[in-house]
DNA sequence: GCCGATTATTAATCGATATCAATAATCAAT
DNA sequence: ATTGATTATTGATATCGATTAATAATCGGC
């Protein structure tokens, strides 16, 4: 199956010149296409993983049980991202990822893309910045969880998914499907389920958000961002290699 | 200055093999030596960074200051941390670095070091596999922030700073140095510095922690451990590269 | 060894948010 | 359409931890 139009190409574009033969040979170390129904089960916690999967489609959450029966989720999965990073460069998995809707995805063993960084080290290099990315992403829920407010904390969120959405062509300018439950939306944002919908309620009531089931509205974006004090972030270019690159 | 002993060095040298091309190439990039006196800025928000500062003695603090005057600590930069991930990935600094000891590092351009990773990918691929260790402990934090109870985010804590600390031969088995006062370890685990004070108390008085100014002992780390469901994380090994690696 | 500045400690109050519990609405599958 | 399961909403109560404030201890520089 071709990789054009994959959200994940179309993301690495803004950061290397994807042309036909970097194309073909990123393609060419897919092992499989695949599919998992919503509640499946991608990576369990503690078992080994060294695949990387790059979805296509769906959406998935990435979470930590705690012994007490909470939940912590960690990050959210979107069309674009890598289910695998950073799991896969680990022993064994410090934590599980689910699927919450069906979900498709290209599979590469993350030693086939190891090889293709030697081959081509652009793509190890958009690799650390997608790490860095996500580490820039990281320390903002880090930021939301520490010492925001509630209502805050959902309105910053609420402009993280949208701008990514949106960086993949997976969203409207002020609207997008938003497929997480309060349960699931509470667990990113360390609340409780009735509080969460509460501060929803709050976001609706300033007029702020309108959701109507999975379809979430940003009437007012200037206004939620002055909330949520959201910053995008803009990752810089790499630096070019040299000259001639050797062609491969 | 040789970057022998460096920590960054003796980081890296469990995910690469440092022989002597290796080590000179790194050498090679680097700029100038620095040092920071304790409370330097060493990244202003956002100001534009483009330098990776490897640091070889000292601690800092990532931060982000909010409009209502309180401050989240994103992580803790110890020795062999690099300052500068992920900031100078992006166009402008989305957040803060302060030196909360004297600080020494080594300085090279980013992109500098993108250039060895033209040459050399391993290193690019170090640096995607520190950036995956980097996500992993940014995890924690999350985990920690939102589902762990004070005094369980505090064992957890300590925990990772030992094992990190341990990592580049900067602490013994069951103490280390911890330059952090009560309102930083207060604003890295997101709470009130009276709070966190009895907290820490409360550690003390369960005979979990010893601690005397700046000397932190862990007599019971099985404990500890226990306590904060701590689990520490291995980094799998960068697959090899081509058999006969094109020697530079 | 002294002094101002920083850091640690203690205590009292108050409010935000978890918890628990019950009900309503929606969804997905037969 | 019906039904069981999931998800959303509402309300009452209890508690954890922030806030504020005051004091004690420690540190760093001269």
């Amino acid at each position: 199956m071709p990789l054009t139009g994959h959200p994940f190409v179309t993301k690495i574009s803004r950061l290397m010149d994807m042309n036909a033969g970097n194309l073909d040979s990123l393609e060419a170390i897919m092992e499989r296409e695949g599919t998992a129904a919503k509640r499946h089960d991608l990576i369990v916690h503690g078992a080994e993983h060294r695949d990387l999967c790059f979805v296509r489609s769906g959406y998935a959450i990435r979470y930590r049980l705690l012994r007490n029966g909470k939940r912590q989720i960690l990050n959210v999965i979107l069309p674009g991202d890598v289910i695998g990073f950073p799991v896969s460069f680990f022993d064994r998995a410090t934590y599980a990822v689910v699927a919450v809707s069906n979900l498709s995805y290209s599979v590469c063993p993350l030693s086939s893309y190891v090889r293709l960084c030697y081959e081509r080290p652009q793509f190890g290099l958009v690799l650390t910045w997608l790490a860095a990315r996500e580490a820039a992403i990281c320390a903002e829920h880090i930021v939301n969880l520490g010492r925001r407010t509630p209502i805050e904390r959902l309105a910053h969120f609420l402009l993280e998914i949208h701008d990514r959405l949106l960086e993949v062509g997976c969203a409207e300018q002020t609207r997008f499907d938003l497929p997480f439950s309060q349960g699931i939306l509470a667990d990113v944002l360390g609340l409780s389920v009735p509080h969460l919908n509460r501060v929803m309620q709050e976001l609706r009531a300033e007029r702020l958000i309108v959701s109507t089931s999975r379809l979430m509205e940003l009437p007012d974006i200037a206004g939620l961002r002055r909330l949520a004090q959201y910053q995008p972030v803009d990752l810089a270019l790499i630096p070019a290699g040299p000259t001639a690159q050797r062609g491969l």
